[in-house]
DNA sequence: ATAGGGTTAG
């Protein structure tokens, strides 16, 4: 307790001793002890039975001083006397109400407002009116708004403001228009709330034509203003206005303001203008946590990692006090750039360095977890989130169930899903692709016409889960009616991820030519994924015309990636036609591919192998075999890594294990062991999981029961039973 | 007795 107050209370005392033996007890007292924030003894002053003055004493002091815990507290404490409180107490109640957001207990005071009357005292009104815009409920303000006689400048624009960050709009332009023809002409404040309003709710271009129009109308944008208006134009007009804004705020002298600051390192970091972002950081006489933030989340938007973590050590050996927001954008930055682990490692170090994670913490470090299969990493944070109370948050739920449908907890995500009260489009999206990722296509329909039964649109992303679930489930009939149903019901062009799902159903299901005839009519120039869908499709069946075709486009779409290559050569392989591989091969050599040809070798050998596996009595048996050993000295002449399907046949049980953790080609090791005979190498992998060093689309493998087994590639699960993949593809 | 505007993380 400070000083200042000890000898408050003391004196307060003093008089509190003299008016008891003097018997003069009465809310004067109660006010004295009240105004210096000593509730508690004040509250024990109160006469029995408590009269209405007394309390309306301790609430106006409680109000004051923004308590409102105590305010509601003494409010309902006095309702439980059966005393009712004069209007002018009210607005006291409903700011705590706003205060603590409590929706609840606002709603049982206007509800006693429109009984008693009280509706017609102006203030009451008023400050029901802002509780409404507080908490987001429009319709209610509005209808108070259109009741109020004088509408000024600050109601005017509050509400309009009030929709502005609704994103609505037609309604917001409305209230700010009809204000100007009636002769209030908005001020400064008017137009902040209106840009401000639109730039936190995504309608950017709307926040720049608000900025403009001020402009226009004559007035001088001060601080506020522009540092609301900068992300918009970072988000949406781009450079040049951002550089034109730059001048005008030099000019106006307005560069010493924090918050422009903070926001113009945003603006050129959206824009990926790292230069004049770092001029502007670098120029700036006091750091502030604000720029530090805007300038790693601007480092870590144009991929620069490692400099984003250097910047971050940097202020944290500066003693920079970094917030939560520091922390949050260096995990995303760590999630969305393959730095899971270290995602992991930091979010450990935030809670040591005293940081409390917060609802948007979560969702940023939930990807890390997905990605690597950590579980119990995102466990924890599941447990985090619930004792915080923030699980019920849209984004953290649909960061949830992603990461336990990454993990191949699809059960856990759904049973999580369900928990939800208010799941929003994104969470749904984030279950179907969860199922779609485990080739469940029945419970994807179930739950995309459970989404229509409950009314939420779909969008884009929807379909592309849809469809991907029928194209792996073979579910060729339902995906072209959902395909056809984008445009016809929903009124959503098909993009090209929808395309390339349509060409990855047909041609799974061996209807090639319908896929290719499908890629010549489709409206927009095709690209890499839905060539690299027909390829792969051709592998599959065998397709040599088609494949090559599909090939040389991605020859051409991307010249480096060793994908295509290998699966031409791996169409020409399953046909014996060794000449065209070492065609491949060569092409491959002449555009400098040759520096990781071993991973792709392997792969290819395996496949080979898995060929030779599954079909001992292929004609070209011989050849094969013979292929085989060619390549096998080829591996060790270019001082690859020894080929580990061939060593784990000849090491014990228990370096197996490390042999898989240090390699990148487990993926076609596991297949190989289960196509070979030993039963025992199953006990090897079992719950292994894999993380770190492994190959991007390797990252892990999880087993259930006897000789079923589950990998995970990028996108999606594929669940081997006895060395046959369910979605027909080869691994 | 109440009341309008800001940056950075998803």
């Amino acid at each position: 307790m400070s000083m200042m107050k000890k000898k408050m209370i003391y004196s307060v005392a003093s008089v509190h001793s003299y008016m008891l033996k003097s018997g003069e007890l009465n809310t004067k007292l109660i006010s004295l002890y009240a105004n210096n924030q000593c509730f508690l003894e004040a509250e024990r002053l109160l006469p029995s039975p408590p009269d209405i003055f007394s309390f309306t004493t301790i609430i106006y002091a409680a109000s004051k001083f923004n308590n409102s815990h105590y305010t509601l507290h003494l409010f309902s404490r006095m309702r439980s006397f059966n005393l009712l409180p004069d209007a002018q107490l009210l607005p006291c109640a409903i700011k705590a109400c706003a205060s603590l957001m409590c929706l609840r207990i606002a709603l049982q005071i206007h509800g006693h407002i429109t009984t008693s009357g009280s509706l017609a005292e102006a203030f009451v009104q008023s400050s029901l009116f802002h509780f409404y815009l507080k908490v987001g409920m429009l319709d209610n303000a509005r209808k108070l708004f259109d009741e109020m006689p004088d509408k000024d400048v600050k109601s005017c624009s509050a509400l309009a403001a009030g929709y502005a960050k609704k994103a609505d709009k037609s309604n917001a332009r409305q209230v700010f228009c009809k204000m100007r023809e009636s002769g209030v002409e908005p001020n400064v404040v008017s137009w902040n709330g209106m840009i401000a309003g639109f730039n936190q709710s995504g309608q950017f271009l709307e926040a720049v034509l608000m900025f403009k129009d001020m402009h226009l109308s004559g007035l001088i944008a001060d601080g506020i203003g522009i540092s609301s208006v900068l992300p918009s134009i970072g988000h949406f007009v781009g450079l040049s206005m951002g550089a034109q804004v730059h001048g005008y705020v030099v000019k106006i002298g307005l560069l010493t303001d924090k918050c422009v600051h903070s926001a113009f390192i945003d603006m050129y970091g959206k824009c990926h203008c790292c230069k004049e972002m770092l001029t502007i950081f670098e120029d700036l006489d006091h750091v502030d946590v604000g720029a530090c933030n805007a300038l790693i989340s601007g480092l870590s938007r144009s991929g620069l990692v490692n400099e984003a973590l250097g910047t971050f050590e940097k202020f944290q050996s500066l003693a920079v006090e970094l917030n939560v927001v520091s922390w949050t954008s260096m995990i995303a930055c760590c999630s969305q750039h393959g730095k899971d682990m270290e995602a992991l490692e930091l979010f450990r170090e935030m809670q040591k360095a005293g940081v409390k994670p917060n609802s948007v913490t979560i969702p940023c470090l939930l990807p890390a977890c997905g990605n690597i299969a950590a579980l119990s990493h995102g466990k924890a944070a599941h447990c985090y989130s619930i004792r915080q109370r923030f699980w019920n948050d849209v984004y953290v739920g649909s960061a949830l169930v992603d990461m336990y449908a990454n993990c191949g907890r699809i059960q856990k995500a759904r049973h999580f899903f369900n928990m939800m009260s208010e799941p929003n489009l994104v969470c749904w999206n984030a279950l179907l692709s969860g199922y779609a990722m485990h080739g469940m296509a029945k419970e994807a329909t179930e739950i995309f016409h459970l989404m229509q039964i409950r009314g939420v649109k779909p969008d884009s992303v929807t379909f592309t889960s849809l469809l991907s679930a029928c194209s792996q489930s073979g579910l060729v009939n339902e995906g072209r009616l959902y395909f056809d149903s984008m445009l016809q019901s929903h009124g959503i062009e098909p993009r090209m991820e929808q395309y390339a799902c349509m060409v990855s159903l047909l041609g799974r299901a061996g209807k090639l030519e319908e896929a290719y005839s499908l890629i010549t009519s489709m409206p927009l120039e095709p690209d890499a994924c839905v060539w690299g869908a027909l390829l792969s499709s051709c592998r599959v069946h065998h397709n040599m015309n088609l494949g090559e075709i599909a090939a040389y486009k991605l020859f051409e779409l991307e010249p480096n990636n060793p994908g295509n290559y290998i699966l031409l050569s791996n169409i020409y392989a399953s046909r014996g036609k060794w000449k065209e591989v070492d065609n491949v091969r060569d092409i491959m050599k002449s555009r400098g591919l040759r520096k990781n040809p071993g991973c792709s070798w392997i792969e290819f050998k395996n496949k080979v192998h898995m060929l030779l596996a599954g079909d001992q009595s292929h004609p070209q048996m011989s050849l094969i075999l013979e292929k085989l050993d060619d390549l096998r000295v080829e591996m060790k002449r270019s001082g690859f890594a020894p080929n580990t399907h061939f060593v784990l046949q000849d090491v014990e049980e228990q370096e197996k294990e490390h042999i898989l953790c240090g390699h990148s080609e487990k993926l076609a090791v596991v297949f190989g062991m289960l196509n070979t005979k030993a039963g025992s190498s199953l006990n090897v992998i079992k719950n292994l999981r894999i993380c770190g060093d492994c190959h991007n689309f390797m990252k892990f493998i999880s087993i259930s029961e006897g000789r079923e087994i589950y990998v995970r590639d990028t996108n999606r699960f594929h669940h081997f039973k006895d060395g046959i993949c369910s979605c027909g593809d080869y691994w």
